[in-house]
DNA sequence: GACCCGTGGGT
DNA sequence: TACCCAAGGGT
């Protein structure tokens, strides 16, 4: 018997197999129609477009709050940008709140509302790659499309044994989740993978005894369940460090804020004025005005996706009638909450407002 | 393919 | 603490 290779998954064992265990451990989640609903493919595009790359705890606040204030497309294409940016504030990846009211505009003008029913239809949309507009496909018009994100690649990675790493593996893995799709419910399948890769298959300790799949899985006949997917090694993150002002009016306690450059990083949120984040050589001073600056003793720590970032926090008490310099606004405390700010200001903000302790200030979209 | 682009939770 | 990684897309 050794060195038998074992076979590989047959899509007619796998793929009921998996409808079997789905029928009896899907997760309920806010943007499932529930058995015998029709799917609104605007929730199915909204949700998601939040999910990428997000987990479903984080997204659940933020779709009830889109849901509740922009029912469908033709609400949600009508509103201000501003009002979109500030509603997604907290979610990160900034450019995909931008393309989601890209998106919402050309759908709801010049589709007449109506989102294209294929995969390749829903491709040319901004902000709907590969992932989506397969998951689209799939969940909202039962197109059998091969759906393939980060859980399923790593059930495929495991259930074939692929040992090519990701993301030159990707290719293959997709023939793979091609292969297995069903021309029945096609959308279920692909949730039932995900659902699998949440619940059982997991990153680190995949839950093999528990796994419909085990019987088909190669990866778990060789013993490489646990290893797979293989990733190619990533680089490093630099620490970049900067300046970051906060300006206090007296009175009403307005703070400074000003926008950033409406692409890029944290593109189109607002900020409270700084430095260049320098990551050799320390950030040119650059206060919004003259004033008594005094650094504070905490500096603000953040992590983005490719770099750390340590803030010097400066803060300064000014007059009530000072102007707001060019391009920038005072903002009372309590109109906070309508302004875009990122994660990393919030944090800013915090410490600047309230030296010592730490007080927060809380998203306007927030768990529990 | 390489690089850019956030954030929070788990380990 | 440090690292991993999540229902990825754009350039």
């Amino acid at each position: 018997m050794t060195g038998m290779s074992p076979p590989p998954p047959r899509p007619d064992r796998v793929a009921p197999a998996l409808a079997r265990w789905y029928a009896a451990n899907a997760r309920v989640l806010p943007w499932r129609a529930r058995p015998g609903e029709v799917p609104d493919p605007y929730r199915v595009w909204l949700s998601e477009i939040m999910l990428q790359q997000t987990t479903v705890a984080t997204v659940g606040p933020y779709f009830h709050a889109f849901t509740g204030r922009w029912p469908d497309v033709h609400a949600l294409a009508g509103a201000d940008d501003q009002a979109i940016l500030t509603a997604w504030a907290g979610l990160g990846y900034y450019a995909r709140a931008r393309n989601l009211i890209r998106c919402a505009r050309v759908v709801a003008g010049e589709l007449g509302g109506r989102f294209p029913d294929s995969e390749a239809g829903l491709a040319k949309l901004p902000g709907i790659g590969p992932y989506t507009a397969a998951a689209v496909a799939a969940i909202a018009f039962d197109r059998p499309a091969a759906v393939l994100d980060g859980n399923i690649e790593r059930v495929m990675a495991r259930l074939f044994a692929e040992e090519t790493p990701l993301p030159a593996a990707k290719p293959l893995l997709r023939r793979h989740a091609a292969a297995l799709t069903p021309t029945v419910r096609p959308g279920d399948h692909a949730q039932a993978l995900m659902d699998l890769g949440a619940l059982i298959c997991t990153p680190r300790r995949p839950d093999c005894p528990r796994c419909p799949l085990v019987g088909d899985c190669r990866g778990h006949a060789l013993g490489l369940a646990a290893e797979l997917p293989r990733r190619a090694p990533k680089k490093a993150k630099p620490t970049r460090l900067g300046l970051a002002y906060v300006a206090i009016r007296a009175g009403d306690g307005a703070v400074l804020l000003g926008r950033r450059p409406p692409s890029g990083l944290l593109g189109g949120m607002a900020e409270v004025p700084g430095s260049d984040w320098t990551e050799q050589g320390a950030p040119a001073p650059r206060p919004p005005l003259s004033a008594d600056w005094r650094r504070l003793s905490r500096t603000v720590r953040h992590t983005f996706t490719h770099f750390h970032l340590e803030l010097t926090v400066l803060r300064a008490s000014v007059a009530a009638a000072t102007p707001a310099p060019a391009g920038l606004l005072w903002v009372p405390p309590q109109a906070l909450a309508g302004h875009p700010l990122p994660t990393v200001m919030r944090k800013v903000l915090a410490a600047g407002l309230d030296s010592p302790g730490g007080k927060r200030i809380p998203s306007r979209v927030r768990n529990s």
